[in-house]
DNA sequence: CGCCGAGTTGAACTGAATCAAGAAACGTGG
DNA sequence: CCACGTTTCTTGATTCAGTTCAACTCGGCG
């Protein structure tokens, strides 16, 4: 028995990062942690890979450890980019994920990088058996809503220039790993646009 | 006792629609039914009156039974409509109602309305007592996610003209019961273009 | 009856898209 | 380590959707 507990050590200890950030939303009694750390499954996948496929089924919730990736659709031939993931998030295609119909969107790695990920049919058995996951997940949900509604009053009410002051301002760390064409999507604007923008950008904060 | 048992009933037939809705989410226990029974308020309200105000802290979440309402934010002095509400659908200022900070929203009565309010507090407790309510209250906030989804990828990809389409098209009943200066922020235009759009509309589906 | 807010229509203007061509950066194989 | 093609980014010229400003119309209401 005494390796048993062993060993659901050494696996919430691989997972801590996911443990510490769950802990921010609500805290878990030590048996919803054990029956947590026995579902989530790790994966490892390489740059430019995809966790989701449009067309496909995205059976999973995952916990972004270690990486990058991002959501995007195709539109009259075009990638539009939706959304960016970095460390401590939870990442799926939330439509899919919750209807289980096909995806629309894919979402592809942006570096390689380390995830958990547990099925919905996983989670769904783990809120019958306890209550505290499924608070859990509902505060989550709160927390993504609000996300998602700051998201969309900045994307209707600022102009191209202002968005990208806000993205520099609120994440900059995103320009550092994502390509331009990826951002300007993800901004609503055009590649050329955006390269002028930050070009005015870069030259009027040089001069002062 | 006969009579308890009554005016459960009597006070759960005033909620009809209220519990029909919830049935299509998640079929509730009896003993759950009526603990939301007890803790749902009715609530009548005259048309232009406000249910939120900006400033003020969101304490309920709100079932509308019978009106319409909008929620708007202020903007450069200007009122930005964000959403607009309908019969049977569950309204709240969703920033403020979860994080209990001073909403930055106003929510107003379109119509005189019935409505049914549970305070933040009185549903927390429910959750505690209800692992039911809870899933319920998860489930509703997974559709409300996903519709607010649309929404945004509905703003960032379409054309003015292309949007005000689909509104015609998924919501039609919007443009009889709300004015025209309230839709055109709405789909984030002004109200001339918004007119321009329509007399276009009207004049090539005339001569159809 | 005249006022007032809501909606329409016109003309000028502008932010951003598109089209097109070059310049850098990147990765791959020799 | 360099030469190569490919992708990514920049810069310029033109076009266009949608805004703004302004004047006008219409229906409701004191």
């Amino acid at each position: 028995m005494a390796c048993r507990f062993f060993l659901i050590f050494i696996a919430q200890q691989r997972m801590k990062l996911l443990f510490d950030h769950i802990e921010q939303y609500y805290p878990l009694s030590p048996a919803a942690r054990e029956a947590l750390a026995e579902n989530f499954e790790e994966q490892v996948l390489a740059k430019n890979k995809y966790l989701v496929t449009e067309g496909k089924v995205c059976k999973h919730l995952y916990f972004l450890q270690q990486g990058a990736l991002r959501g995007y659709i195709h539109v009259d031939g075009k990638e539009i980019t939706n959304w960016f993931g970095f460390e401590e998030n939870f990442i799926t295609s939330f439509y899919s994920f919750i209807t289980q119909q096909p995806s629309v969107e894919n979402i592809q790695l942006l570096e390689g990088s380390i995830l958990w990920g547990i099925t919905k049919e996983q989670l769904t058995r783990l809120f019958n058996t306890h209550h505290e996951i499924e608070r859990l997940v509902r505060i989550i949900y709160e927390k993504y809503y609000i996300r998602l509604e700051e998201r969309y009053v900045n994307a209707q009410l600022r102009t191209a220039t202002e968005r990208y002051a806000h993205l520099i301002r609120e994440a900059p760390h995103i320009l550092e790993r994502v390509p331009l064409g990826q951002i300007s999507s993800y901004l609503g604007i055009s590649p050329e646009t955006l390269s002028r923008i930050r070009s005015h950008f870069n030259n009027t904060s040089a001069a002062s």
